[in-house]
DNA sequence: AATGAATGAGACTTCATTCAT
DNA sequence: GATGAATGAAGTCTCATTCAT
């Protein structure tokens, strides 16, 4: 691992921990084992480190889910296969998703990181798209899926990250999310 | 409006405008007329204030939630009705939105101030009891499906608060949440 | 002596031992007997608090200055008023000078700093149109002669303040610049 | 043009144009195409690095005036040589005149390199000796002379940089100082 | 000899909190 | 109770200098 990437880690494993507030620069520098100036060298200010490592994340997981789309798939098999992908990256990583539930509405995070975010699901948007062409999809406006889909992905993980002792069964959840959207 | 009051709708109002970060106490003081000193007179220090904002908000969400339940009505139609508040209430007072939305997985709110928020949707885990009882409403675990709910509530409000110009129809969010809880 | 003047003296004292560079705020909080922060509720910044000192040095200067005018002393008398006046300003005030030679030059010092600058020697402009008018005085560009002359008191002023012990003569100086520039 | 020579060349215009402060090694390094440690290479630090540009100058004064020297004219005449030379030195070389202007009172210029600097104007000592023993010169502190002159170097030049537009005769400049200086 | 990534002390500045009035 | 000037710890960021390559 290099230098730039051992910077990322340390940093967003503090800044999971701690909050943003509470991770100082100096304290990144030092669970990277570097000089705070060495940060600096890779990454221009705190928020441009910080949008570095929501990028990076959303690029991660746009691999994952570009695995997922085959053409041929169903498309209420392919959604499942999208929601179960996405729901298995982020409890895989549990540090990624306390990481995004925590900046996702902040201002830190820029219009252009976001904008690179939103390459992450392009599969899902054409999944969308094809359901509801074919009939299966409710006709709903697909920013409004996409905003209602995302949004039970987030509810979800918060429950399975709770520290409640109760079952926790993805099915239940893709059914739900299922159930709402198709026609 | 009381001299507390009055501390706190000019704190929400800077927290929402300009982040928590972005808003000095001063700032706070000067808005609400007062003195800083006046603040730490009731309010032990910045934490305990948000967090105080947070236990009003969701008092007031009690409130409107508690007059929406009556024992005859049939659960779907109850659901719709605690459905619409929510978000009526949220999209009447966004900036109870703005607050929530940026506070919510913040580590500043205690889980003192959770517990008490919970209250609010009292009514609503009745409901799901019922529905389930019935078998309206799938048999799921009550806080799935709680944390289901609240999570399509905050991703329809993004929504309507993003610029974009669609049409934003309440309508078709209560049959989705619908059709996925529904039996 | 309140604290703001505590401050402006401190910081005044500190920058003319050691240069704007060698003095950071925290000693020049430290000289003033306050905390850091006191010094940014009186001044936006550091290079605010050192325009800060240029113009109150000026302002007394112009005090000084404006004294010596007298309508119906002849020019060449009030010419040598003036000239001793700056030169015993600043001999007095051994540190003032030592700040403007170092700060003069500075891109620190705004030019709205320097227009109130430029007000302390209104009445050397005009002595100098009377002079000139009255054919005492060359018939040079003002700005000119304005430059020239106060160039001979900073070269001056420089001189009495090197280490040297030769005999230093105010006389000699005033008829050097007053034979430069009479008719 | 060697490495040394370039390094020089190259730090001596980003101080004029961005000032001390505002010009790290880095940037020297940049504009020098060197990297950083070579500059190290050649100058312990970057305050020698500075006094080496001031010593550069002096220097190339000093072939400049040292070259006007001619036993046989008068002084009167010679004193104009030196003056014009001196003046068309730095108008000729604007960069070296930013550079003195903005250091000349600075801390950082060593009492070593002003002695050297010093040298530059022997003739002109020379000058003013052999002019006060043919009583053509006031009998006024060499010293104290020198400085007047050299003062009235640097105001002039400061004054032929702003931007004025008024019409700027050395001729006029030339009068002043002889008229001031001469029995 | 040349390089420039790495370093970390130290600069400026902010702001939650206190306390004398 | 109300006030807000004073405080100084702590934050972000810069940059002169070093040293392994």
């Amino acid at each position: 691992m290099n230098k730039k990437e051992t910077i990322l880690k340390a940093a967003l494993e503090l800044l999971v921990e701690n909050g943003i507030h509470a991770t100082p620069v100096s304290a990144i520098a030092k669970k990277a084992n570097t000089g705070m100036g060495t940060i600096y060298n890779y990454f221009e200010s705190k928020e441009v480190l910080i949008n570095a490592i929501y990028v990076a994340i959303k690029e991660e997981e746009k691999e994952v889910l570009d695995a997922v789309f085959k053409e041929e798939i169903p498309v209420k098999v392919l959604f499942e296969h999208y929601y179960t992908s996405v729901i298995s990256f982020f409890t895989k990583n549990k540090i990624y998703f306390g990481f995004m539930d925590q900046l996702q509405a902040s201002p830190i995070i820029t219009p252009e990181s976001k904008a690179i975010g939103y390459n992450a699901i392009e599969g899902v948007i054409k999944l969308i798209k094809k359901g509801k062409e074919e009939h299966i999809i409710k006709n709903i406006d697909n920013e409004e899926l996409l905003q209602f889909i995302g949004g039970s992905v987030l509810s979800y993980l918060r429950w399975i990250h709770m520290p409640t002792t109760s079952n926790k069964s993805l099915t239940n959840q893709t059914r739900l999310v299922w159930d709402a959207i198709k026609e």
